[in-house]
DNA sequence: ATCCCGAGGG
DNA sequence: CCCTCTGGAT
């Protein structure tokens, strides 16, 4: 069990974190490839349980066939299934993906709708995916993107002791203004794919080593 | 064997 | 709160 740390050494030690993820990773960019709003949400459902070089190699093609939420809510789920089969949980994301796809025509013209609530309210997309497409697709930050990594990150650099991702996204919203809410996720999930993975943390290589009391710990 | 830009259902 | 869904990568 992680120690209590005091709102105070939290927000000092958010300073230092933003600080460092600046002069690291200047360019805060989502990983996932897309070329539209709707692109990107499907893209981001897909990203569940898998890497984003793997969702990129998928939705290539995927996109280049089918573009619109018109196009993939018109294919049978087993043609969808196939098409994304590799993502994993595909019988899942193929149902959701049809299903988000066919609520977008019906109610929102096809469009992606720029809110919250109607957001999550489609199949498949919870808190998380919302959240990637108002501050990535919409620069509408409604919350902080909390992921696998982002969790990760910020347990270990001393951020939060929380484990439920909702907890650790109320805990980083109290600890960083607004605009820092969108850069903060894509720099921490770049910093936690490229340095502080989950099994061998390249410790030895990371500049937030030096405020960061998991270094030399056991995870 | 463990983890990857989760969400839904019980 | 728990469990389930899944292939790929290391």
């Amino acid at each position: 069990m992680p120690k209590k740390i005091s709102l105070e050494d939290r927000k000092k030690q958010a300073r230092r974190v933003v600080k460092q993820l600046a002069t690291d990773y200047p360019i805060a960019e989502c990983a996932l490839n897309y070329e539209t709003p709707y692109q990107l949400l499907i893209a981001t459902i897909l990203s569940a349980q898998c890497t984003d070089a793997r969702v990129n190699i998928v939705t290539k093609e995927l996109f280049a066939k089918y573009p619109t939420a018109e196009d993939i809510a018109a294919l049978p789920i087993a043609k969808i299934e196939k098409l994304v089969q590799t993502t994993g949980f595909f019988r899942n994301k193929a149902k959701n993906i049809k299903a988000a796809s066919q609520k977008l025509v019906d109610d929102y013209d096809g469009e992606v709708p720029q809110d919250l609530e109607a957001l999550v309210a489609l199949p498949g997309v919870g808190r998380k995916t919302a959240n990637v497409v108002l501050g990535t697709a919409f620069d509408m930050p409604t919350g902080v993107v909390v992921d696998t990594h982002v969790g990760r990150l910020s347990r270990r650099m001393g951020l939060t002791a929380k484990t439920d991702a909702v907890k650790v996204e109320e805990e980083l919203m109290e600890l960083l203004p607004k605009k820092e809410w969108i850069q903060f996720s894509h720099r921490m999930i770049h910093h936690g794919r490229a340095i502080c993975d989950a099994r061998k943390p390249k410790c030895d290589q990371c500049h937030f080593a030096k405020f960061c009391p998991q270094v030399g710990v056991a995870v």
